[in-house]
DNA sequence: TCTTAAACGAGACGGTACGTCAAGTCTTCGC
DNA sequence: GCGAAGACTTGACGTACCGTCTCGTTTAAGA
């Protein structure tokens, strides 16, 4: 395994490139050169780009929500704290160009998608169904997706995110769906 | 400009990579070669891959939902059809791998994403704001958002499309919401 | 046949580019583009760049050592005449650029190499055959080509030209050799 | 820097490539293709095709006239055999193509010609001068411009080369020219 | 005067080569 | 003998010219 010290060094790397140059700076050649490592180290540890972006992701700290959140407030309260995080995460630097970097990957690469869900999705839906099932929720998993859908579509299509009274409201509108089943 | 000749070969040539070989299939390289043509006159005519992909995208039919509409149907078969027609295209080579390619290059390029959004996502929206607005609903865009939203999201983290009878709940969920306001 | 007005303004071209930008500057493209005339009726009239070039050449009063010559001068002055005539022009835009490029293409295209010795060299010759054949050289071609071949050996290779000292000398020695005979 | 055997192939391929299909053919793609490397291999190590030219010709024994001069020879037999050496080097292929494609670039690139005269030029005018010190000359330099001239001023214009009487004469006048100061 | 054929500008076309960049593999050498 | 440095093959990038080939449009006769 690589050495720690070079671990952290690709890990900043990539955190500097993406703050600096965006998301297209993100290749295996730039992060090793900038990180002052061989090339090839660069892949005995990491079999391409997606795979140091996730690694980059989780090191530092990509736990969505978890900061912060209300855990005593109600469960609309909850929820808007979740998506506020979500949403404030996918469009602060440096995290937002390393998240782009991946979502092009996934466009193209079925097995980085597969990863993501189960690296970086699940984790931040199960918060969501956690809140909405202790709510006693029925269907917590299609509320969770009601409630992420319209982030992540804003995000990927490059929309202007949601406003904190558009979040409100559409907490709102997805709980009184499931209070109406 | 360009013969149409060569329009048409580039099209073709664009529909039959993207069908064999994928979205990674898709250079400009790639495509004067199987055209036939030379690389000049690609770039005479396109200033790269995603300027092509538009021009293949909206040569062959690209108005999603527009066949087999029940335009005399009522509010809700009218979604539904819309709904699904969508998921169809999205998931239906060759438009599957150029939607794909597409989608990679929204990501890392800002202008390529607002062309995206004129030229294909907001035809495709204003199908759906039509049929709500015909409908009385108060706020047909945020409607048509929370329908199409769950679509793209699925599409785009590559998780499974919704089934018919999920799609028709969705519908069904929505209208409910538009009513209650 | 080409209209007048075409061949002058191809002549006018050429000269403006081989004094703005050089010896590279001369191809068809750049030569059309500056007259102002499609590419093929360049084509229609001349083959290619060298064409071009011999054209423009002797259309400009490429008869060196012509003017100013002390046609009544003594041998050796006649001859200083004429070498340092051929001296400045093959040093004096833009000629200069005109011969260049054609030097460039002799040495890739040996029928421009034969064009290139009856049309400009021969003549030149010519006349350094004449002056010697007038003073009884007993072999004026011999003679001749001992006193060009150090101007063009420098020209060729870059080096700087004879000073007119060096010229005189030069002179001197070959008409030596001649008498010695 | 290059490993030794990319060196060899290189050489090689130029080699061939001369031979097989004259100076024209010698491009940096070309040479790339018919040494099996890459592009870039080529473009690391030679800025461009004059850089190739330059390696090639030095790596092949360009040392013309050191073999098989008549070092106890007479100081005319001995400047006869470095002019007869010059003459078939540049009538001899590989090298005679190198050599003209080298002449073409030369023509449209001042520092090709400076490059020229370092490295090729000047030793062989150098062993040219030493055998003319040695025999006392007052001028060497300009006596062995006065014997080298005409052979290139013939290669550069494509005329016949000199035959071994007109040089031996050559030799004879320039040395008598010589004796005469 | 009308017409008709050429010469023309414009530029698209299939190519070849340019020089650069990144991917992913393989080699060399120092610690 | 492991790992950093970096040379390697491959292939796409976007540009410049090449020489060929239509397109309509002048232009300069001859009818």
């Amino acid at each position: 395994m690589a050495r720690s010290s070079t671990i952290a060094r690709v890990h900043a790397a990539v955190l500097e490139l993406a703050a600096e140059h965006g998301p297209t700076s993100l290749t295996m050649e730039g992060i090793a050169s900038r990180a002052g490592i061989g090339k090839q180290t660069l892949y005995r540890s990491w079999p391409g780009v997606p795979a140091v972006l996730f690694d980059a992701l989780l090191a530092h700290g990509d736990a969505p929500g978890s900061d912060g959140a209300r855990a005593d407030g109600d469960l609309a309260h909850q929820l808007e704290d979740l998506l506020v995080a979500a949403t404030e995460e996918i469009s602060t630097e440096p995290h937002a160009s390393l998240l782009r970097a991946l979502a092009a990957v996934i466009q193209t690469d079925e097995s980085v998608a597969r990863e993501y869900r189960t690296r970086l999705l699940e984790p931040q839906l199960a918060q969501v169904h956690d809140v909405l099932r202790a709510a006693g929720s029925s269907e917590p998993e299609r509320a969770a997706e009601l409630l992420m859908a319209p982030v992540v579509y804003r995000w990927f299509l490059r929309l202007p995110p949601m406003t904190t009274e558009q979040l409100v409201r559409h907490v709102e509108d997805v709980l009184a769906l499931t209070d109406r089943d």
